[in-house]
DNA sequence: CTGATTTCGACAATCATTCTCAACTGTGCC
DNA sequence: GGCACAGTTGAGAATGATTGTCGAAATCAG
């Protein structure tokens, strides 16, 4: 365990990906970036991009796939815990939701069928309260 | 139900591509493409990936989308029923399965966070045995 | 402070997918 | 069978997200 990773060093940049992901939303690389450009930051899309893979690398984000291809980033809870989300489709607002069961049962499939190796992926997407107010479902 | 969605014309190509899909595997448009063309099939790239998105509109195959970003198409046993997949990383292979617990599940969170027009995703991915003694895991 | 190394940012490159449009072909009608 | 015509096709261009490149700028150790 080895150094092999070099911890990143503190940039103002990265400072400025952190303190944007406190909002604590799902968006897109592209999304947080025209965000912190706006808000009078300089920083370049490319840094955006990798500054997102490494804290997703670290599991100081979460990376999810959305339908349309793109992926979304939103800073976790917990950097060790493994987790859901049930997303607005309009506004990207998430709530962390616990699938205790699925969990046990991802993995009874699994034996049931001699795969190794298991990963899951679970994403729950509606409208949130507000949006469905709003006429954005 | 009535059909604002004018039937399809049955003509070669997507005969061909019905037919490659007989094959239940998991795999991107190019992929099936590449597979086509090498059948010795003149068919398009183009054509393809509308081939391919119709059927899904229809029901008629499952789309998932991979954590590259690809999309991956596969013929499905039912048009109508609601299920997921266990797929192996390596080689493609899927298995459907059944997860009546979750549907329950995701409808019960959605409530609780008063979320509309539920929609939700699982994929369960692994190695297949097969893989696993090539060492592709 | 000074130098070695990492990170940055503008831009080019890549990859999957979609669009454009002229040529082609099922389908319904005679 | 043959015709007309709207739906399809396929090559290549266009798009949109993401990644690579590389000189310039910034960070960390000494």
């Amino acid at each position: 365990m080895n150094a092999t990773t070099p911890a990143p060093r503190m940039t103002r940049q990265r400072r400025e990906i952190l303190e944007a992901l406190d909002t604590r939303d799902f968006r897109s690389a592209q999304a947080w970036h025209e965000r912190l450009r706006s808000e009078g930051s300089t920083i370049g899309l490319a840094t955006v991009y990798r500054g997102l893979q490494s804290l997703a690398d670290q599991g100081e984000v979460d990376a999810v796939v959305a339908e349309s291809g793109e992926t979304l980033y939103r800073r976790c809870e917990a950097g060790d815990e493994h987790h859901h989300h049930l997303r607005c489709r309009a506004c990207g607002k998430a709530v962390e939701i616990d699938v205790p069961e699925f969990e046990a049962f991802a993995h009874r499939i699994a034996e049931q069928h001699s795969y190794g190796d298991i990963r899951h992926t679970i994403e729950l997407t509606g409208v949130c309260p507000e949006c469905t107010a709003a006429g954005k479902g």
